[in-house]
DNA sequence: CAGTAAACATACATACGTGTATGAATAAAT
DNA sequence: ATTTATTCATACACGTATGTATGTTTACTG
């Protein structure tokens, strides 16, 4: 075939990327195929080869270049959560992550990924380092978040700082697996906000 | 090779069973070949041709034969919660689930593949729809015995029962997720339990 | 105590996924 | 304008997973 602009080149690594997101969430990792991601892009796995050097370095991608600008400024703020009205702040991240997942499908869909690395562990060692890792960092802010909302007295009474954010953790976890379902309908304003909703004024001083 | 007794065919039945569920669960279903669950169990292809017709026969046997005798009466009381202390008996339940989990791994790991089945997605629809059915019978559980909590009054003021059993099952896969995974180091009794706990006193009265 | 059928291993045919090597056509460089 | 380099398709080689056909031994049956 012949030569592309730069501009063309782009586009196909963006198809690469979209079409590998998405049926990386409907069919899972390991039952994607290359063929697939490269016919779904509108080529073939040639154009494959010449972005990536395999299926697992996608996924990097994805999360480094989709998902990660849009999380980062959530993370700090949540990192380094404002000693006055801790709380406040804390929910507005909240409902900024979720507008995220209800607004930006590939961000939901790299999320999802993660969350579910399991499904490839074992086979490819590395992948599931690089996995495990984000997976770690998610607990560790959110735990992060909630220990500073301890100590500045935000949490409600007997409530342990870890457990709650390991709670919410459980939650978003929970609610990125059924939105993403193949079957059913999920709906973020019925099924998603009411619940954090609840958490988190059932966890948090107001 | 020699043909065994009626007992030894059962063992190797089991083992099967066994280390498919063990391999579905560490490496996900896709990515578990015939050869990995028949060497795992000991015997060769030969003998899984000869108790499962494939790789989906064995997913709905392990649901059926393994964990459903374990749900089943959990199940059939929290669809008939007593009028009275419905909240007690609920707690209950919980718990011996959540014992289940701790104890009979096979439980736990059918439990999780079928909260996992969007990675086997599109490419086996019959099988998605077995699994699909095994979700949607949770949250209807869960939504059931929610109702007849908020009927007897026991839900605190103000707590959607519909809302409060998604809360819950969010939870509940959040959790499984979590203690399945192939890193990291889940324990029920710190992280299971509390979270829970907090939960069930943030919803229900006492 | 034959004869049969069952339990499982072995071997084979087929399909498919991956990765690489090659080629064509044209954008970019000089 | 000519050359070079690049983007991607095509073709090939290899490994591997599946399913089936066949064979072997022995438990079961009458």
């Amino acid at each position: 075939m012949a030569r592309k602009t730069k501009a063309d080149k782009e586009k196909t690594y963006q198809a690469l990327i979209e079409a590998a997101a998405e049926l990386f969430r409907s069919q899972g990792f390991t039952a994607t195929t290359l063929n697939e991601i490269a016919e779904r892009a509108g080529v073939t796995r040639g154009a494959f080869y010449g972005h990536f050097s395999s299926k697992s370095e996608v996924i990097q991608a994805i999360w480094e270049e989709q998902a990660l600008p849009f999380f980062e400024p959530i993370k700090d703020t949540l990192l380094n959560l404002p000693q006055d009205k801790p709380a406040e702040a804390f929910r507005q991240q909240i409902n900024s992550l979720l507008e995220l997942f209800e607004d930006n499908n590939i961000v939901g869909r790299a999320f999802f990924i993660i969350m579910h690395n399991m499904e490839i562990s074992d086979k490819d060692k590395e992948l599931v380092e690089f996995l495990s890792d984000k997976y770690k960092l998610y607990e560790q802010v959110l735990c992060c978040a909630y220990k500073k909302l301890g100590e500045a007295g935000n949490l409600k009474q007997g409530v342990n700082p870890d457990h709650a954010a390991m709670g919410f953790l459980y939650i978003l976890i929970g609610m990125i697996n059924m939105a993403l379902l193949p079957f059913g309908d999920f709906d973020y304003e019925r099924d998603g906000y009411p619940v954090f909703e609840h958490y988190l004024n059932s966890v948090l001083m107001d």
